[in-house]
RNA sequence: GGGCGCGUAGCUCAGCGGGAGAGCACUCGGUUUACACCCGAGCGGUCGCAGGUUCGACCCCUGCCGCGCCCACCA
């Protein structure tokens, strides 16, 4: 029959090789247009936008895989007949960069001020091009399907546009304000971070107690920061605290300072914490600063943009605030006005979380600021009408908590690179805000701040589009269709692009906000580069390859969910890939093809396994759709490897051996089994499966093939049951074989009664076949028997194992099955001897329950005839 | 202090009302014509603890113990 088959369209090597697999196929794909997205078209859209990576060397372990679940979602849904887009986008003004490359320049021994501005932007984009562009290759490499054809910066013409128009949109409505402030600020980058850049952590620092004023006025207060106590202007108590009634509203010398300050009253202070007594100091911390308006006390600033101590008109002047903190400390002690110290003292403070992770400063400044209010509003109405769906849903919360009392956003930074505010200030105090295009009145002077990063990110979900315009993109992708991040980026990021969302376009910015979780290392800790357990996505990509790399992150992607990953689960991946390499060669090499019609009559096998496939089908599909990825991949990882390769194939080689018409049948069986398998796998492991599935089917390319729906004819399921008690009998055979020590490669001279009454009849050569077993000649003596019960009735093995069998084995094994049984008796009597659960449970698990105690009694007996025999 | 979640086989994790599961590790056997990156068989768990609901609980409820993450202005 062979000369009737379709001709093979590529031989495949012997061994799976992943880089040779790999080279020049995505390049090819990118050629032939597959993920160039196409705004005309008529095809149903779906667009993701990435997150910005910012350009911080490579693309690490955590990209590696949020790229690979969104390519898996977009390479499923190019299947299914959707318009895809993926937008890739860098990050390019973020405090990391300009940490990073301030870094790069102290290494050279000079510094931003220095280099100066120009020189400094300079600098930045060389930074941008050498290392945008290695991630941008690690993408490639990773295989993610983005149209490169829309690759977007943010700082590009664009972008620019985009941040000028909504900056000026939001300052027209009075959106935008400036004022005067407490923030966070960063003594290391002299600029100012927003409320989420700051990560409070636990650490050592001391309490120190200290007496103001003296005799009868005397007031202790304690702070862990004593070097602000240059800047205090006022001491406050609990109202209702009778220890200081009397003490309210007069004034107490500052010492080291020697400015006069007062004692005053404020809800603020706990009388159980400490003395009851507060030291105040306006300008330095965000509670002093609250008190201090309420109070209208003068908010002296104490130290200088690179955290150095000033305007005290003291010694400390030019002190770091830590050296600060000794002396300050020093001196009062000096004086003896240290009552108590407290060291170590545990307490929460402030880092700067992107850059060098130093303590931030808290700082009045004057700053510009976005209000808030009505856009968070809007970005929580919008999750709680249903228009966007949070996914997995316990991250609900999270997003009101955030989102419902949001503080003002501080969108100025004092970096050298970004978007430039675009205020002019004319000079007599004029204040102007130029939209795109607008040029400022002459003489005017540009605010010398930057955006905030995250100001431009915001707008990615329609910049990226063409907005302001209105492109035939903006019109076919937005709203966009699943937003795929980490749940760590929320309210950086998603919060942002929901308020701007709502806000410029009127509309959802997406649909859905699928959250994943983080990497870890496989003992299941956190990734950090000072704990040193980072792992390179590229070295595992070099020594596995792409696909079990994807294959192995997609396997631990549990929504919201951090998911553990070493060199194992990529090494088991690879170990899959290899699997399905080679069952594909198997299939291949018997003439299998998707080409060749389905057998009229299906054997069993064939029968089960469709159906098991389209069963697995089904299923992934859900989990897919339900971003489960997890789940979907694992159950792929099973079906292919423990029921199409451990049973079907082996249930196929005796069939290919059979008549021309079962032959044929099984080919035509394997090639659409596998042919669809292949389509289901491609969207996590695309590399692989194209090459497979083209040298199966001689189709183009997977990647434009169709995602395998359910077919319509129904699973067969007394097929299935026939199979599973024929799995269950031969499992039953080798076991036996084992604790007898028969050889794996020893033909066994046997026979199988009862096969027929079981309803097995048709299988007696697939038995033989998987456990080696030969039919029973003249003269034949068993030595050892063994009897299994299956669905179908019991069948009872007679073998001549050319020797006395091992009774002692042969006792252990009986032993512990008969031990099985009694436990099953002994529960199903309990159950059944219960009027409560024989008159209350469902019928069907009464019933199911009734033949497990049977088929219990009955092991008993045959395994107690048995054991006295022996 | 508030929110979310987790304690299941040596390790990492699924399962979440009716017969305790997977991967890796481990033990034993194997040159069967796709595959040793493999095949076959096996060992291994009073499902954190204590109550409750139920005919029935790893699964639902309550409390406790241990752990993680996020948020919050504790000097």
């Amino acid at each position: 029959m062979t000369d009737t088959l379709p001709p093979r369209t590529a031989e495949l090597p012997a061994q799976w090789t992943p880089g040779e697999v790999e080279a020049g196929l995505y390049e090819r794909w990118v050629e032939a247009g597959y993920f160039t997205a196409d705004p005309a078209s008529e095809k149903p859209p779906f667009c993701i936008v990435i997150p910005p990576p910012n350009v911080t060397g490579s693309l690490h372990i955590g990209h590696a895989f949020e790229h690979t679940l969104i390519d898996v979602l977009c390479r499923r849904r190019r299947m299914q007949g959707y318009e895809t887009l993926w937008l890739p986008g860098m990050d390019h003004a973020s405090i990391a960069v300009h940490a990073l490359v301030e870094r790069a320049l102290a290494a050279e021994g000079t510094s931003r001020r220095e280099l100066g501005r120009e020189a400094f932007i300079e600098r930045t984009w060389a930074w941008k091009e050498e290392h945008g562009g290695a991630i941008l290759a690690q993408m490639r490499r990773l295989g993610d399907s983005v149209d490169w054809t829309r690759e977007r910066f943010t700082m590009d013409e664009r972008s620019n546009r985009a941040v000028l128009t909504i900056f000026k949109r939001l300052f027209d409505d009075g959106l935008i304000y400036r004022a005067e402030r407490m923030v966070n600020w960063s003594p290391e980058m002299r600029s100012v971070l927003s409320d989420v850049e700051v990560e409070h952590k636990e650490v050592d620092g001391e309490l120190v107690s200290m007496r103001y004023g003296d005799g009868e006025n005397a007031i202790v207060v304690a702070t862990t920061r004593v070097e602000t106590m240059l800047g205090d202007t006022a001491v406050a108590v609990h109202p209702g605290d009778e220890r200081y009634a009397h003490l309210v509203g007069t004034e107490i010398e500052l010492p080291l300072v020697g400015r006069m300050i007062t004692i005053i009253a404020d809800e603020h202070v706990d009388p159980a914490f400490g003395t009851g007594a507060v030291k105040v100091t306006p300008a330095h911390d965000p509670n002093d600063f609250e008190i201090g308006r309420r109070h209208g006390l003068p908010m002296p600033t104490i130290m200088d943009e690179t955290g150095r101590i000033a305007n005290t008109g003291t010694g400390f002047d030019g002190m770091d605030r830590f050296e600060a903190r000794v002396k300050v400390r020093e001196a009062l002690a000096a004086q003896g006005r240290i009552v108590a110290e407290k060291r170590p003292y545990v307490h929460s403070v402030g880092h700067a979380s992107r850059g060098r992770f130093e303590p931030i400063e808290p700082r009045l400044s004057l700053q510009w600021f976005v209000k808030v209010g009505p856009l968070a509003k809007a970005a929580g109405d919008a999750v709680r009408s249903g228009d966007v769906v949070v996914h997995p849903k316990e991250l609900e919360p999270r997003w009101f908590d955030w989102v419902d009392d949001m503080h003002d956003w501080c969108i100025s930074r004092q970096l050298w690179w970004g978007h430039r505010i675009p205020v002019w200030y004319g000079p007599d105090g004029e204040v102007v805000c130029t939209g795109p295009g607008e040029e400022p009145p002459a003489g005017y002077t540009q605010d010398e701040d930057v955006l905030d990063t995250w100001f431009s990110s915001g707008l990615w979900p329609f910049s990226t589009l063409g907005w302001p315009d209105a492109t035939p993109d903006l019109e076919k992708f937005y709203p966009t269709s699943v937003l795929v991040t980490g749940y760590d980026i929320l309210f950086f990021w998603v919060a942002r692009m929901m308020m701007f969302g709502l806000y410029a376009m009127g509309e959802r910015p997406f649909d859905t906000v699928a959250l994943h979780g983080m990497v870890r290392d496989q003992s299941g800790k956190k990734m950090s580069k000072t704990v040193g357990n980072t792992v390179d996505p590229n070295v595992w990509m070099d020594d596995y390859g792409t696909d079990a790399l994807r294959f192995a992150l997609a396997r631990v992607a549990n929504p919201g969910t951090d998911g553990p990953i070493g060199e194992d689960n990529v090494a088991s991946a690879r170990n899959f890939g290899t699997k399905l390499w080679n069952v594909t060669r198997f299939a291949l090499s018997h003439g299998a093809s998707p080409a060749l019609p389905l057998p009229a009559r299906p054997t069993d096998a064939d029968a089960w396994i469709l159906g098991r496939l389209r069963e697995v089908r089904d299923q992934v599909d859900a989990l897919l759709e339900d971003y489960q990825f997890a789940k979907a991949t694992e159950a792929l990882y099973h079906f292919t490897w423990d029921e199409f390769c451990a049973w079907y194939v082996e249930l196929a080689k005796p069939q290919l051996a059979a008549d021309d018409a079962t032959a044929d049948g099984t080919r035509a069986v394997l090639g659409h089994a596998l042919d669809a398998l292949l389509r289901l796998l491609h969207p996590i492991s695309p590399f692989i499966t194209e090459a497979l599935w083209t040298a199966l089917t001689g189709g183009e390319s997977i990647v434009v093939a169709e995602w395998p729906v359910a077919p319509g004819t129904p699973v067969d399921a007394a097929a299935a049951a026939r199979v599973v008690d024929l799995q269950r009998l031969v499992t039953e055979v080798r076991r036996f074989r084992t604790e007898q020590r028969v050889p794996d490669s020893r033909r066994v001279a046997a026979r199988l009664v009862g096969l027929d009454e079981a309803g097995l009849s048709g299988h007696r050569a697939a038995v033989a076949a998987l456990v080696r077993l030969e039919a029973a000649g003249a003269g034949f003596t068993p030595t050892a028997t063994l009897d299994v019960v299956l669905r179908g009735g019991p069948v009872h093995v007679e073998l001549d194992t050319s020797g006395a069998i091992d009774v002692a084995a042969e006792q252990a094994r009986l032993g512990r099955d008969l031990a099985a049984a009694r436990k099953e008796l002994d529960q199903s009597d309990k159950k059944l001897g219960n009027p409560k659960f024989v008159d209350k449970a469902p019928a069907e698990i009464v019933d199911g329950i009734r033949t497990r105690r049977a088929a219990a009694a009955a092991d008993i007996e045959r395994i107690t005839a048995r054991l006295a025999v022996l």
